[in-house]
DNA sequence: GACCAGGCACATC
DNA sequence: GATGTGCATGGT
């Protein structure tokens, strides 16, 4: 029943942003390894993370699987949460390794379907990190939720605040075709807009979705 | 100093 | 099944 709503966002949203050129990544693993760091952390401190495990050539399955615990954490130390991360990479890579002999290539010749099942079962993934590796690692046509899109959906009345993942996604799936570059675009744009007007608090009384439905602090 | 950031797993009731 | 808490850095 928003089908129209969601198509409408869009249209507001390319049109005052323009194309966002997501994900910012060069590989598919440094897609993945960027997505797990990014859990709960603003995105410039993982690029100092990215940096740094660049910097000792450990952005790529088969060294950063060499690597210690210890080092591995002093690495990714400027994302937050280390300990907890490097334990997280270690999960993927280990699946990644025993899985699909470390190559990101075999992985995405799997199903979606059973990739995301798979992923789920990776200790550290949950669903807004295997969806943003199936969608912007792995090119397959899977929309990302994340706490962005909830709030700005349930404040403009799209969805109730307390839907589930799962609800929210299938709004998403409901109103468009499989269109992995469309889905790509939409979730870069929605993280956009909330980076640059949705805040927690106070409520935005100048967002750009007013026209949909206005918002007053 | 408080608040926030592109979550997730686990404990406890 | 719902609700609470730990994990941690760096920018505003």
């Amino acid at each position: 029943m928003h089908k129209k709503s969601l198509k409408k966002i869009y249209a507001i949203l390319h049109k005052k942003f323009g194309p966002q050129h997501w994900w910012p990544g060069d590989t598919p693993f440094e897609i993945t390894v960027g997505a797990i760091l990014t859990q709960n952390t603003n995105w410039s401190n993982v690029e100092k993370a990215i940096f740094n495990l660049k910097k000792v050539k450990a952005l790529n399955a088969a060294a950063m699987s060499r690597l210690a615990h210890e080092q591995l954490a002093a690495l990714i130390r400027p994302a937050g949460y280390f300990n907890v991360k490097a334990k997280r990479l270690r999960s993927f890579l280990d699946f990644l390794n025993d899985e699909y002999s470390g190559s990101m290539t075999k992985m995405k010749k799997i199903d979606a379907v059973v990739l995301r099942y798979q992923l789920l079962s990776v200790n550290g993934i949950g669903p807004e990190t295997a969806d943003s590796i199936l969608l912007y690692a792995l090119d397959k046509p899977v929309f990302v939720i994340d706490a962005y899109t909830k709030r700005i959906l349930s404040r403009h009345g799209i969805m109730e605040a307390d839907a589930d993942y799962h609800q929210y996604q299938q709004l998403f799936h409901d109103s468009f075709d499989n269109d992995t570059a469309l889905f790509n675009e939409y979730h870069a744009l929605i993280v956009r807009l909330g980076k640059d007007f949705c805040k927690p608090r106070p409520l935005c009384s100048s967002c750009p979705l007013n026209s949909i439905s206005p918002l007053y602090v």
